[in-house]
DNA sequence: TACTTTTGTTCAAACGTTGGAACAAATATA
DNA sequence: TATATTTGTTCCAACGTTTGAACAAAAGTA
């Protein structure tokens, strides 16, 4: 019980009738230590379970080998599969990973970053809270002067590394695919356009019907949190008007279920009358009647990208800046909730 | 850019004309100090935007106020929920978290035991992994003299505290619902029964079928990784019994998810064919269609009470140990895909 | 006035590890 | 044999903070 007393590098060195710097020099396997030494150092290091302290040597190199990774909750397929990703990259190259959730709060999102700047972090990977519009915070991680990256919800103006899907073009195939179904008044359910993914979504939404020649109708897009519950009322709004939409394109997939859930109860035919799309590819997707429509955003992939990013940026660190924007293609995966099968067409 | 000098200590008692360990006990509110220097010191703090080294002060009191947290993994309602429970305990109590995946593989578990005791954690909370037989490597974090606080999926042979909740009376609560429904013949599929709370699941089930005087068929019975994967194979192999089960109780919401998706595959209807349960009460179960009926854990209150048992492991540490287990009651949550409603019982 | 107590600060060592400089011994080169 | 090079190790300072002991000055007590 109580406090074991630690084995340190100088037990071992007394042991053997050396100085901890040569211990130390046989644990990092320098090149001027005998190997006959580095055997015996490591079979004391063993039998007295010698376990180096992180602490010291974080303190004396300057660097502790620990990445902190803030994403808004790891309660979502996207996200953790992509954290999955980052921490098999990152283990690798013997990073440990700090995860901090922001709960899509503005507030626990600066909080973590002080957490993590305090923790001596060697960078940071983040997707940012659906609330942060004020950035200043980010600013501090860049003054300590550790990287920063990030991955799917990205602010371009922070001038940081940044991951994330094309989201302009997901727009356009999500709009090319309807119409591809005859649909003429596609709807839009986004999120809050002062997030950049979401603006990018609205943008190629926009865009893509302007391609189509047609109508764009103000009163057919909708932003708002991306709940279950968002989705069903705006989908109750839309119907309302006089003129209704023969399609939706919303930007996520729970709000799609609200959606769905409000036009069962009223009857309304899907695909038929109303086709649906979502985003985000949730598991749940293909498993309610009906499958929805949605676009699939490589997370792991994403993971990956971010995780090399992070890695480059630690060893070019005297480099001069040249930022890395990667944006990936997505997919659109098609299902019941769009495709009209058994229309002739 | 690269690495901006930091302000330290020394650098505030320059400024002052002081020592860096009067700053140190200023800024740690020693009696000793005086009121007018502790407010310089802060003041001139602040100026230089001083941000404290952690590294150095933990290894000065040998103390890190870190926690690591191993789970299984994150993208489950249940232990996300829990981890922000345990998270917002312990911040308040100047801790910081450090979330490992075991993604119920036992090696990763042993790296993550291993990279948490490497950085010094004051502490470990772990639920184990599903494949976790082998328990010496806890042993280690005993060993280390820090406490461990194992939730939902823990041991009682290792002699630690323990959170969870009644995994042999929800199996219960369970099966009274299933034959309330007028099921004769229920399968399980359950999690692997070296892991306690599934050998509880899968007692209670038994001992539940007993009690109603009903067949307990051992074919009935399948362990597995509980994944979505497996409850789509296992329920396809349950189909091939020539003497079809009526109802399934799942022990973990993914497993139905895929045994629904099999089930919709073959037009089986569901519950009147058969009946489904699962456990957990993941945010999707509400969602899908039919809606699962689920056991729902607390997880709130597991993740708080685990917290406080490990913070009173930190604040009694020379006391005689006296072993805290709390066993909570879960809740059933019934929902369509158990429920008769539309046929008369 | 002389002595004790309190107050505010400095001093110095420590936490465990690292890495460059210094150095002696062994080996190679001329 | 004298000198240069290589090899294996020790020495020492450093990373930034903390903490008990020491100490001088101020305040309190007799």
């Amino acid at each position: 019980m109580g406090t074991k007393k630690k084995t340190t590098i100088k037990d071992i060195a007394n042991v053997l009738g050396l100085t901890p710097s040569a211990v130390s020099k046989a644990l990092n396997n320098h090149p001027r230590i005998s190997d006959k030494t580095k055997i015996s150092v490591q079979q004391v290091a063993k039998n007295l379970n010698y376990q180096p302290n992180y602490l010291a040597s974080a303190l004396r190199r300057g660097k502790s080998n620990l990445v902190g990774v803030i994403i808004p909750h790891a309660n979502s397929n996207f996200f953790s599969a992509v954290l999955e990703s980052i921490e098999n990259v990152l283990n690798k190259e013997g990073y440990n990973i700090i995860i901090s959730q922001s709960y899509e709060s503005f507030e626990k999102e600066c909080r973590a970053i002080d957490a993590l700047l305090f923790t001596q972090v060697d960078g940071i990977i983040a997707s940012l809270a659906n609330e942060t519009t004020d950035f200043s915070y980010y600013e501090k991680i860049k003054v300590k002067g550790i990287p920063l990256i990030l991955f799917d919800r990205g602010e371009n103006d922070l001038g940081v590394d940044y991951i994330g899907i094309d989201d302009y073009e997901s727009s356009h195939m999500v709009v090319d695919h309807l119409v591809s179904q005859k649909c003429k008044r596609i709807a839009h359910i986004g999120g809050f356009s002062h997030t950049r993914i979401f603006k990018n979504r609205i943008r190629g939404y926009r865009d893509a019907l302007k391609k189509h020649n047609l109508p764009s109708d103000e009163d057919l897009i909708h932003e708002c949190n991306l709940t279950k519950e968002n989705g069903r009322l705006i989908m109750k709004e839309l119907l309302q008007h006089e003129n209704k939409p023969d399609a939706v394109y919303v930007a996520g997939d729970y709000a799609v279920l609200g959606a769905l859930e409000y036009l069962k109860e009223n009857n309304i035919k899907v695909p038929e009358e109303i086709a649906m799309v979502g985003f985000g590819n949730e598991p749940f997707t293909s498993l309610v009647t009906p499958s929805i429509t949605t676009i699939e955003q490589h997370s792991t992939e994403i993971g990956r990208l971010t995780a090399e990013a992070f890695l480059r940026r630690i060893k070019e660190s005297d480099t001069p800046p040249v930022l890395n924007k990667i944006i990936l293609d997505a997919e659109l995966i098609v299902r019941d909730s769009s495709e009209k099968k058994y229309i002739h067409l």
